[in-house]
DNA sequence: ACACTCACTGACTGCGGAGTCAATAAGGGG
DNA sequence: CCCCTTATTGACTCCGCAGTCAGTGAGTGT
């Protein structure tokens, strides 16, 4: 790879962390593009030699970080052997990244349909995971859930409202990890 | 009333009919007041003459909504003896109102902070009511909630997760009234 | 009948922000 | 060393939309 090949490629990841910073503080609907390109400190025409769209680009930052989730996921959900262990892997995971997942929850209903195929087809990935092993434990006799899939929409659902209304839980730190315990003993309830 | 007073009235009324009309179909963010004056057949220049801004507009929708729930709710909640009577009423009356409640999900976390207070007024009202009748049946051994509050978060968390998501659970129709069951026989396993 | 008030009109302004493009300069191939 | 390629630049265009305001005509009070 050349120099310039070698700067472009610089830029490329450049302009995806910055993006990536000023989203998490902003929203992704929130940052004009002058804003990530400042924070880049490159000219706002670069940005778009590098993507064709501010859509694109935001597509792109969540490509990636999904990409990361799942293989995150993936890692814990082979070396778990309950569900409640998952469960706290993947909150704990959360907690790390809390600040990108709360924007994406608060702002997930606003995107594009193929940005929102994107983010269903990865949360379909980690329910998947949830899923099977519940299955198993119900095989087992270690659960008793009748309706699995209803219950993830209830987990899945208590995280979303905890991570948009995060503001109103918490006055700085993680909602997540102030009502981690709370979660876990509620979903053990439901899935007994 | 004389003629001109009469007329103002029910110009402010028939934009404020075209403004709820608008913002179901399309929601309160992406619905241009240009949109709305040409719903209502009136000129661009009215509507502020009668709200100084959008967000007055918007404002005053909600609270004339929200209003009508506390009403609605009140009422029921007097009549009702047990949490899951209550709740079915609830359901039923979010059922009802499915299209503007789902907007309103999908849309909150976007709103200036005066709009989330208020939405968080209303609701805390409504919280009010289910908490009271849960620590009455706690009190009389009916249920067994340790953690109020937490379990009303898991209530409200999947209500506003299926209203968000509702496009993706049903092609048409109520998604409430779809998991309704579901949820009355998940809440009852958490605060058992 | 006359003056005045006021709801209503719609063309206009201002603004924020996405996307463009001719110009520039640094890199690479011969 | 020269010419071609290409990453970068930032001023500029375009667009949608919120909010304005001088003008109009019907309503009102005397």
């Amino acid at each position: 790879m050349n120099k310039r090949q070698l700067q472009k490629k610089r830029t490329r990841s450049l302009i995806l962390e910055s993006a990536k910073q000023c989203f998490m503080e902003n929203g992704f609907l929130n940052t004009p593009v002058s804003k990530i390109s400042s924070h880049a400190k490159i000219a706002h025409g670069t940005l778009f030699a590098h993507f064709p769209t501010k859509e694109a680009l935001i597509l792109e930052v969540i490509t990636i970080e999904m990409k990361k989730i799942g293989e995150e996921i993936q890692k814990f959900a082979q070396t778990s052997e309950s569900i409640e262990e998952i469960l706290v892997h993947y909150l704990d995971f959360l907690i790390e990244e809390e600040q990108f997942f709360s924007v994406l929850a608060k702002e997930r209903l606003f995107y594009s349909n193929e940005l929102k195929r994107k983010l269903i087809f990865h949360e379909s990935i980690i329910r998947g995971y949830f899923h099977q092993i519940l299955e198993e434990e119900n095989a087992q006799n270690i659960s008793h859930c009748e309706d699995i899939t209803s219950s993830l929409n209830w987990l899945f659902g208590v995280i979303n409202y905890y991570f948009g209304l995060k503001e109103s839980f918490v006055a700085s730190g993680s909602v997540i990890s102030k009502f981690k315990d709370s979660i876990l003993s509620t979903f053990k309830k439901i899935i007994l």
